[in-house]
RNA sequence: UGCCCGAUGGUGUAACGGUAGCACGGCUGACUCUGGAUCAGUUAGUCGAGGUUCGAAUCCUCGUCGGGCAGCCA
């Protein structure tokens, strides 16, 4: 895993050296990071890049990262997603960084306080890792509503702040362009006890949606938008999720951020590029209020692209509800729950998320930097097993029928404590359609008529002739003869064979449904569409392919949903979380194995 | 025509005035009871022009290109 404090490389990223000067400055004296999701959609690859980034940061510090809710806009975010995002964070940094998780005991709130004079707000986190003791949950910024109440009371009394009754389209108009400066409000001068009474009224539900907003006083001439007197209250005479009708007016973003930070005691506020703006604005409310306590410091760095995908919960949110996907935890899906299901293991998700780095610039990662992780990570845990998912009768002619046998084979050769199990042999087995070729193009190795291979850990069988369809002409039979001498797949006389195919014997072969899965899209990058197009025409066709009456070795009949087994040469795979059935299996294709022969045929055209 | 940010092989990311490195990918080859894994080799880069300096990916200037900003979204 990660470096602790100590073997700290000099540089690892410039977030990371600006937490190091800001520790070793005597700035902090401890790092407390934040992911601040709004529950308004599932959490993706991007998000992922995020979590490591802010839990590895406090994981590197000996510091701590405050899961929070950023849940200000009621209107567009629900319970469900606070549920998922949770479920998703705790699956993603379980066993690297749980004891850096900053939770509250449920219906813990901010507590109020004076410091030299100066009202505060503050609320101290219970480490994850010590849940079991006390109920936790995560924080939410709609926990500080009245504690953001009461400093927008301040910010009004300190004549920063204004009560404005334009409407959003005259606030519009008067807003300006980014080349040309804005105009004053009508209400800019408004007296402070008016502004008082006003926004007293607002909370208490006095006016209608949009009929007042509350407006920070900065300056209209700023060639920065966000400092051109920004909307800090609006009026919503909506639920909300978490508070429930308590509440008719809603802090927006930029004004419940930064105090959410400070109220949490946040020192590194890492979010990304497009906030990069409203960072003058985010200093700028922590310092009109005269906040006596160390103020968080807010820093960006480039969201994480990944070709083949979309990455905006916009689109997700559509490919869900439209029905392009089955689900937020659709196998396709970019998602922490859709990758999860899919049998991505969080290890290798974190891998990646640590080799892409972090930096300013756009980017955009090719998705087999991800593969690479995933198959780097299965290689060394995943038990290996036989399914053939296209199966091609083999018929041995030589070995008795009605007769069978257990072969042994070794469950992971890259793990020798993973032991071996036993798979029963007969004369008739399937193997891969792909593993024959009546007539084998150059370089083909596996069977075809006159050729010999090795059955996996079991026989070196000889292709004797096939069976066609005398419709079609399709070969629907392979005839072998096998040779008893090479028992466990050995040749005693020494001779080698060019190729190992896997097989399941038909008599004791369980039926499977195989899920086999490519790029949502076809194209690197979805959102490079002409205009007038969706980017859901870009969308692969053959993303999901359902091969029915797949034949499994008898030992995967039991396999545990979500736990990864290698098919050996095709791919990893794990048994469906939400479909597979005992009795009836649903594998989900998670990775195919590196595929040579694939990259030769393809250049062979 | 405003402000802010960025630019290093195909991709991502290092190098903080002193040998342009790492990973993925690509290509060769070795090995192999998975055409997997492993191993070895190889390919390929500082946006441009000036300047400062003994020395520039790095500092300065001017360009070029890319991104962001005009929600009562986050």
């Amino acid at each position: 895993m990660g470096p602790g404090p100590e073997n700290q490389p000099e540089r690892q990223d410039f977030l990371r050296e600006m937490v190091q000067r800001d520790l070793a400055e005597g700035r902090v004296d401890k790092v407390v990071t934040r992911f601040p999701p709004e529950p308004n959609g599932y959490l993706h690859i991007g998000h992922a890049k995020s979590i490591c980034l802010n839990f590895g940061i406090a994981r590197d510090f000996d510091g701590q990262c405050n899961l929070r809710m950023d849940d200000t806009n009621p209107t567009k975010e629900d319970v469900e997603y606070v549920d998922s995002i949770t479920a998703d964070v705790k699956w993603l940094i379980a066993g690297w960084a749980d004891h850096c998780l900053g939770l509250k005991p449920v219906g813990c709130l901010a507590e109020r306080r004076e410091i030299g004079g100066h009202e505060d707000y503050h609320i101290v986190p219970v480490m994850g890792a010590e849940e079991g003791r006390e109920a936790l949950e995560p924080f939410y910024a709609s926990d500080y509503f009245e504690p953001l109440y009461q400093f927008a009371l301040e910010l009004i009394r300190k004549g920063k702040a204004y009560v404005d009754d334009h409407s959003a389209e005259e606030l519009d108009a008067m807003r300006g362009a980014p080349d040309r400066p804005g105009r004053e409000s009508d209400y800019r001068e408004r007296p402070v006890a008016e502004n008082l009474d006003l926004f007293q009224r607002m909370r208490a539900g006095e006016f209608p949606d949009g009929a007042r907003t509350l407006r920070a006083k900065i300056d209209m001439q700023s060639p920065n938008l966000w400092l051109r007197d920004p909307v800090l209250y609006r009026i919503r005479h909506v639920p909300h999720h978490h508070t429930g009708d308590e509440w008719c007016i809603y802090p927006m973003y930029d004004f419940a951020h930064g105090l959410s930070d400070y109220i949490e005691g946040v020192t590194h506020s890492l979010c990304t590029l497009e906030f990069e703006v409203h960072r003058p604005l985010y200093d700028w409310i922590l310092d009109a209020l005269e906040l006596p306590r160390t103020h968080p410091r807010q820093r960006e760095f480039a969201r994480l692209n990944v070709t083949h995908t979309v990455m905006s919960k916009r689109k997700l949110l559509r490919l869900v509800q439209e029905g392009f996907v089955r689900g937020w935890d659709d196998p396709r899906m970019p998602t922490i729950s859709g990758m999860r299901r899919r049998g991505y293991p969080a290890e290798a998700i974190r891998a990646f998320c640590d080799r892409i780095g972090v930096a300013k610039r756009e980017n955009m990662v090719e998705l087999g930097l991800l593969e690479h992780f995933v198959r780097d990570d299965l290689n060394r845990r995943a038990p290996r097993a036989m399914a053939v998912l296209r199966p091609l009768r083999v018929v041995i002619e030589n070995y008795p029928d009605g007769q069978d046998e257990e072969m042994e084979l070794i469950n992971n050769p890259e793990d020798p404590g993973a032991g071996t199990r036993r798979v029963p042999f007969s004369n008739v087995v399937y193997i891969e359609q792909d593993d024959f070729r009546e007539v084998p193009p150059p370089k083909y190795h596996r069977l075809s008529p006159g050729v010999e291979v090795r059955l996996r850990s079991a026989y070196l069988i000889t292709c004797t002739g096939v069976v066609k369809d005398p419709q079609t002409g399709e070969v629907v039979e392979v005839r072998a003869s096998y040779d008893p001498a090479t028992r466990g797949g050995d040749t005693p006389d020494g001779r080698k064979v060019k190729s190992t195919i896997h097989w399941v014997s038909a008599q004791h072969a369980v039926d499977a449904e195989v899920r086999l899965y490519e790029t949502l899209f076809a194209m690197e990058d979805p959102d490079d569409v002409p205009e007038g197009r969706d980017f859901t025409e870009g969308l692969n066709p053959s993303s999901l392919e359902i091969l029915p009456g797949c034949k499994l070795e008898p030992s995967l009949a039991s396999a545990v949903p979500g736990a990864p087994v290698q098919f050996e040469r095709l791919g990893y795979f794990c048994a469906d979380t939400e479909d597979s059935r005992p009795g009836a299996p649903v594998f989900n294709r998670t990775v195919t194995l590196k595929d040579a022969w694939a990259r030769i045929e393809r250049k062979q055209g």
